[in-house]
Order: structure tokens, then C-alpha cells, then sequence
DNA sequence: AGGGCTTCCCGA
DNA sequence: CGGGAAGCCCTC
């Protein structure tokens, strides 16, 4: 019998299939999904059986399999095509896709590491006669006290003895040792809210029930408040009555505690959490607990969508428009795509809820291609938040820089009133640009060319793409004058003057500075919730999802700079982020106000804002797509072209796109070679080239072949992102 | 990826 | 001629 095996090194020349001979004495124990080691090339490597035949091609010498690394079956059969699937979609390596699906305890390389926890069991070696005749014989001591336990309890946990009497118990072959795998009693039991549902949640939850068993898409289309999380509760209550697991997606680390607690009252489940907060170790034991059927409930961030679950009745995707649903590097897959094709390979549902459906899901529910469902009130009934839009060019002339007249105090009267208020700024760091007014040097990244921001708690200047990190200077280290400014406003600022302007408010921030440390969203948020603190600052962050009774107000400080953004979903980003911010205020019985300060308040995107209309936003957006044949009527791919040599990465460039004219169907359309958007970064210069295509059926191939060209190439090299979020 | 083999370049 | 660097090739 034969194995193909695809090896542990992600390399172009190396995304195939290797043939090995399997020993006589593995024959009946290796399966397909298993992680092996195999002799490749003079050394040992890591691989994954692909298939077992027969039969096998002649060609080579082949040699054998070394062992099997883990027993149990790492990757299920469906876990196997998915990674095909996932290959073929973003056109990664198959080892790649694969490696993306594991827990990095898991993943093909080195030797699994043994993140278990042992017990160690005492138990008699020797029968009771014996014993008893030991005992008889010795004076009474620590070691004829474990003897008599022993004769009693059988076995006994090595912790509650003295381990040097054990010991030389073991020494004289009167007791064993039996080493077993610690049981963790799993603290996150689910809990399943009995709260009825309202008569608009009850509809949306039937459509989907009648179609439990089929592959279908909903797409669940619900304003902010509206209770969606509670239409996922019961269906998910649902799905685990028919013995069926269930996957829900959050888009943010924050959101999967929250949404953990929201399952109260005991439902005899356990349900796992996978985000990227966790360590390897807790990572490895969910992925444990999925993977021997212990739970059934899986929740957590866009990786969570590989959960070794069985069986899967329902799979959820909340905020379902989320760009962190994409990965941005390799394998560029969108965890919606691969929950469509586990979808239809568990026959069942999927569900993708938003209050602001990015334009592709919601042209496909218009076309049909989806089924939605909407969710127009909110369920407490109560009028969404009234929204006021702040005229900056206005506040400007009466020298508010920051906070606006009404802002200020809406702010005052909240704090007055022991009511809550989230300020959202989307710019982290104290200040984003340090200039020298004596001779006009301002701070750039050495490597990336983008202006450095300075963090004031660290003191040090940061760069925000790719991490350069430099103690700040007293002096312009151009003309050595105590001249710097410190201009541009980032969260750690506005905290800072927020404390100072309002000394009786209580201020806690929460951005990626802040939430470096294990479990830190839970904490802020948790402390928010309890009232420690009365204003919560904080990057985007803070606006989806988080449900917050007390808040009444929202500000939103800088609601252009998402606009400015020259980006063709810019307005789609700005809408939703607005939108989302806005439906953080007023979730309980006092009715909230939202504050959003722009220079730009006859903005199309802002007036749909202050209306709460999605409709709106979305004919005009559409418009402004087919127009510009932007998705969802076109498709996108971009090629990226990198080289540390700027002439190389330029003249490639243009190469590649001629290459593209030659074999692309004649209805697509190249654009570029320009400057990619962060033309410099970690030293590397990138143009980038995007293709906008509608029926392309060599596209694919094209970019793959394209991709192998620059394989060997080690001067320069491509990113393909096939429907890239950003070009 | 990474080791072995070939080729190329150049000179205490 | 010799040695080191760079390029090329191969791996079941």
C-alpha cells in the first residue's frame, strides 16, 4: 500500500503530492488526515496523508513511511476537502490551507507538543497479604500510613502524599504510578436565555427552522438592537435539540465573552471559544474538547470557522459585513466563503447577521441568491438614538479643536445625570504627527515612509505598519531645537484631556494598546458594564456589538477620517462603523443621543447616518459601484509586486500586466501597475495591479500560472487576493 | 526549505 | 589555479 503525503514546507515547488511505501505494520492503522514523518531528501519531514491507494506509479524509488506523529486522525475528511476548497479559492499552498485549519499545537511541524497535564495515580503493586504483612513488620510510619489508605481507597492522587515515602515505596516495588491526563472540569457551561422571543424574532427564527437540512443562506438583516443575538440563541437551542452542532462567528475577541454570557441558565453543554487571545495550550484543549464531540457549541473569531465540529446543524455568522472576517495575509480566505462550503457539505443553514449587510450580501438576498430576513424595530421598542451631526469647520472658528459646544455638554449632562458616554476616535497613540516648527522635519518610518505616532505612555515612536519603534527625541534631530509639536490627535491624547476637562468623570480606553494583555477586552468591558467608569474611549473596537444599558451617548470624534480614505468601500466602512457606533447608545429604557463631529456634514454617507436608513445608503452606494463597476457587480482580484529594488518591483510590475492583457478574457478589465497604498513598507516597494472582472472561467488558472512564474523568482515576488477588501 | 553540485568570477 | 559566492536542481 501506498501514501501521498503533501509536506510540511509551504514552498510553490513543493505543493504536491509525494508518494511513500507504507510498512507492513502501519498498513492498518494510518488513514487519510494523518500527520506522518516521512524520509525526504536525506532528512526526516512532516506530512499529511493525503490518500492511501494500491497502486503507485513506478517512476520513482519510492521509500516508506517513519511513523505516524499523531494517532488520533488530525484532519477529518471534511476538514481534507475544505482545504482543497480553500486552496483553490485563494490559491495558496495545500499545506498552507491545511496549516491554517490546525491549532498551532497541531500544526505540521517539529514534534506535537504535548500540551497535556498529567495526573499521577498510587496505586498497590503487590497483593493485599503482602501488604498487611508489611505493615505488620515495619513500625508505624508515613509509608505504612500510605499502605493503609492504599488498601482501602485503591488508588490515590500523588499530590496528597508525601512523595519521598512514594518513592521508596516504588524502590521496594509495593506501589505503582499510573500517569493519566488531567480532566479539566470545564468552567464555561452553556447556558441557554430563556427569553422569549418578540413576534418579528419568532418570524425570522421559523424562516431558518424550515430550512434546517439545507444548505441555504439567510441573510438576517436587523437594526441595531434589534435582538438578533437572541434569534441565534434559539436557534442554536434548536440545533443541539436534534443532536446537532452549532458554529457562531463574532468578528472581534471582545465579542465572544459577551456573547458567551448572553447563554445563561444551564443547558448541559459546554460550548468552546477559539479566538487568537488565547494561548496555544488553551487552544489545543478546545480544539480537544471539539474534536472527541465534548462540546457542541463552538464560538469564536474568523479562525473558528475550521472547529473540527460534526454533524454541524447551523452555522452563524455575526456581523456578517466585518472585514475581519478576512485574513490579510496568506491564505487571504474569507471566513464566509468557507462557511458556505461547510454549509453545503453539512446540508445545513447559514446565517448572516447585520445591522448594515455589506453590499455584497445584500445584492445577493435582492437577487434572491440569499433569503432575508429583516429585523426592523428595535426589541425594546424603543426609536433608535437620535443622531446630530456637528458642523468641525463651524466649531473651528470658536477654537473646539476636538469637542464640539453640543458635544461638551451632552457630555456634561450625562455625566450629571450617572449615565455612560462612549467617545469613539479611530486613531490610537497620543499623537499621530510630530513636526519640528523651527525647520519642518516631521518623523517618518525609516522603512515604511508613513509618519510615526507617538505613544506617550511607552514615550516612544511607533510606526503602525510594520512596528518600528524609536525612544522619542527632546530635541528636532534635524536642527537640534526644542521644537517639536506633538499635532494630530490619537486616543492616549483625547484620554489624557477628556481626565482634565471633566475631573469628576471616570475615563477608561480601550484600543490595541490597551488590550495587548490576555483577557484585557473582558476586563475594560466588564468594568465598564459595572459602572467603575463613566466614559470608555476607543478605537473601532468599541463600536460593534458591545451592549452597554447605562450609555445614552455616543461621540464621534473624527467621523471623516474612514472617508477620506481613497478606497472604493470607503463610504461602505464609514456607514457601517457609524451606524454601528451609533446603536451603542440608548439599549435600555433611557433614550440615547449620538454626536457625530464632521467637516463634511452634507456628506451623502453622513446624512443616511443621521437617518438610521441603510436603504438609502445602499441605492446610492449601488449606484456608485455599477457606475464605476466596482462589486458587487464586478469581481476583484489585485496583484501586489514587491521587490526591495524600486526599479525591479516597477519594471515586474508592467511585465505582469502584459502578461495579464495576453491571457485574460478580453471583458476584464487590468488596471495599473500604480503604487500599491502603503507603497513602502518594511522596506519593500509594492505596486499593485487590479483586475476587475464578471465571467472569467481563466482567470484562475491564469493567476496561478502567473504566481508559479514568480515562484523561483527571489527578487521578487506576488500577493494575489482574490476579492481583496481593499485595493 | 535546504543540501549538494556546478558555474562563475577574480586575485597576495 | 584555487576558493568562495551565486545559481540551479532535487527531493517520493
Amino acid at each position: 500500500m501506498y501514501a501521498y503525503c503533501i509536506i510540511e514546507y509551504p514552498v510553490k515547488s513543493l505543493d504536491k503530492a509525494f508518494t511513500y511505501k507504507i510498512p507492513y505494520h502501519l498498513q492498518n492503522r494510518l488513514k487519510v488526515g494523518m500527520k506522518v514523518v516521512v524520509p525526504f531528501n536525506n532528512r526526516q519531514v512532516h506530512g499529511i496523508v493525503l490518500n492511501i491507494t494500491n497502486e503507485a506509479s513506478k517512476e520513482y524509488e519510492l521509500k516508506e513511511i517513519i511513523k505516524i506523529e499523531d494517532e488520533f486522525l488530525v484532519l477529518n475528511e471534511e476538514l481534507m476537502l475544505l482545504g482543497k476548497e480553500m486552496q483553490n479559492l485563494t490559491l495558496c499552498n495545500l499545506i498552507t490551507a491545511y496549516q491554517t485549519m490546525l491549532p498551532s499545537a497541531l500544526k505540521v511541524k517539529e514534534q506535537t507538543k504535548d500540551y497535556n497535564e498529567y495526573d499521577y495515580f498510587v496505586s498497590l503493586n503487590e497483593s493485599a497479604e503482602i501488604i498487611n504483612e508489611f505493615i505488620k513488620t515495619h513500625r508505624k510510619s508515613n509509608k505504612t500510613t500510605i499502605l493503609e489508605k492504599l488498601l482501602k481507597e485503591k488508588e490515590i492522587n500523588k499530590k496528597e502524599l508525601n512523595s519521598t515515602s512514594v518513592r521508596e515505596l516504588i524502590k521496594l516495588n509495593l506501589v505503582k504510578i499510573d500517569k493519566r491526563i488531567k480532566k479539566h472540569t470545564n468552567k464555561k457551561q452553556i447556558i441557554i436565555d430563556n427569553k422569549m422571543l418578540n413576534a418579528d424574532q419568532q418570524k425570522a427564527f421559523e424562516s431558518v427552522c424550515t430550512s434546517f437540512n439545507t444548505a441555504k443562506t439567510f441573510l438576517l438583516y436587523g437594526v441595531t438592537g434589534s435582538g438578533k443575538t437572541l434569534v441565534y440563541v434559539h436557534l442554536i437551542k434548536e440545533v443541539i435539540k436534534m443532536n446537532k452542532t452549532a458554529l457562531l462567528l463574532v468578528p472581534e475577541i471582545s465579542l465572544t465573552e459577551q456573547i458567551v454570557n448572553i447563554f445563561y441558565d444551564n443547558f448541559g453543554n459546554d460550548v468552546a471559544i477559539l479566538h487568537s487571545g488565547l494561548s496555544n495550550k488553551e487552544k489545543y484543549e478546545e480544539y480537544l474538547k471539539i474534536l472527541n464531540g465534548e462540546t457542541k457549541i463552538v464560538i469564536g473569531t474568523r479562525s473558528a470557522v475550521f472547529a473540527p465540529l460534526k454533524n454541524l446543524g447551523i452555522i452563524i455568522i455575526d456581523e456578517e459585513h466585518s472585514d475581519t472576517y478576512k485574513q490579510d495575509n496568506n491564505p487571504r480566505y474569507h471566513a464566509r466563503d468557507i462557511a458556505i462550503k461547510r454549509s453545503e457539505y453539512h446540508h445545513c443553514p447559514i446565517v448572516l447577521g447585520s445591522a448594515t449587510p455589506s453590499l455584497e450580501s445584500m445584492a445577493r438576498a435582492q437577487k434572491g441568491v440569499y433569503e432575508l430576513i429583516t429585523l426592523k424595530k428595535r426589541a425594546n421598542k424603543l426609536p433608535l438614538p437620535e443622531v446630530l451631526i456637528v458642523d468641525m469647520k463651524e466649531e473651528l472658528q470658536k477654537r473646539n479643536f476636538v469637542i464640539s459646544e453640543l458635544l461638551d455638554t451632552k457630555i456634561k449632562e450625562c455625566l450629571n445625570k450617572k449615565e455612560q458616554v462612549i467617545l469613539l476616535l479611530n486613531r490610537r497613540g497620543f499623537s499621530t504627527i510630530i513636526t519640528c516648527s523651527n525647520c519642518g522635519f516631521t518623523y517618518k518610518c525609516p522603512h515604511c515612509e508613513i509618519s510615526l505616532t507617538y505613544h506617550k505612555t511607552s514615550n516612544t515612536l511607533r510606526c503602525h505598519y510594520c512596528g518600528y519603534t524609536k525612544i522619542k527625541d527632546d530635541i528636532c534631530p534635524e536642527c537640534h531645537e526644542h521644537s517639536l509639536n506633538y499635532m494630530g490627535m490619537g486616543t492616549e491624547k483625547l484620554e489624557e484631556m477628556i481626565k482634565e476637562r471633566y475631573p469628576e468623570s471616570k475615563v477608561i480606553r480601550m484600543d490595541a494598546d490597551t488590550t495587548t494583555k490576555k483577557g484585557a477586552h473582558d476586563k475594560i468591558i466588564q468594568a465598564f458594564r459595572k459602572e467603575e467608569y463613566n466614559i470608555l474611549i476607543g478605537t473601532q473596537m468599541i463600536s460593534k456589538g458591545l451592549d452597554f444599558p447605562k450609555c445614552t451617548l455616543v461621540g464621534v470624534l473624527n467621523a471623516d477620517s474612514s472617508l477620506n480614505i481613497p478606497d472604493f468601500r470607503s463610504s461602505e466602512r464609514t456607514f457601517s462603523l457609524l451606524d454601528q457606533a451609533a446603536g451603542r447608545a440608548g439599549r435600555s429604557e433611557i433614550p440615547g443621543n449620538v454626536i457625530i463631529q464632521t467637516f463634511n456634514p452634507d456628506n451623502a454617507i453622513i446624512k443616511a447616518v443621521k437617518k438610521h436608513d441603510y436603504d438609502l445608503f445602499y441605492q446610492n452606494e449601488m449606484k456608485v459601484r455599477k457606475i464605476l463597476k466596482y462589486p458587487p457587480y464586478y469581481y476583484l482580484a489585485t496583484i501586489k509586486i514587491g521587490s526591495i529594488d524600486y526599479k525591479e518591483a516597477s519594471k515586474e510590475a508592467t511585465k505582469v500586466k502584459e502578461y495579464l492583457q495576453k491571457n485574460l478574457d478580453p471583458t476584464s478589465i487590468i488596471l495599473g501597475p500604480t503604487t500599491a497604498s502603503n507603497f513602502k513598507r518594511n522596506n519593500i516597494y509594492r505596486f499593485s495591479i487590479t483586475i476587475k472582472y464578471r465571467f472569467d472561467h481563466s482567470l484562475m488558472n491564469v493567476l496561478k500560472d502567473l504566481d508559479g512564474i514568480y515562484a523561483t523568482n527571489k527578487r521578487v515576488f506576488l500577493e494575489i487576493d482574490i476579492n481583496p477588501l481593499r485595493i
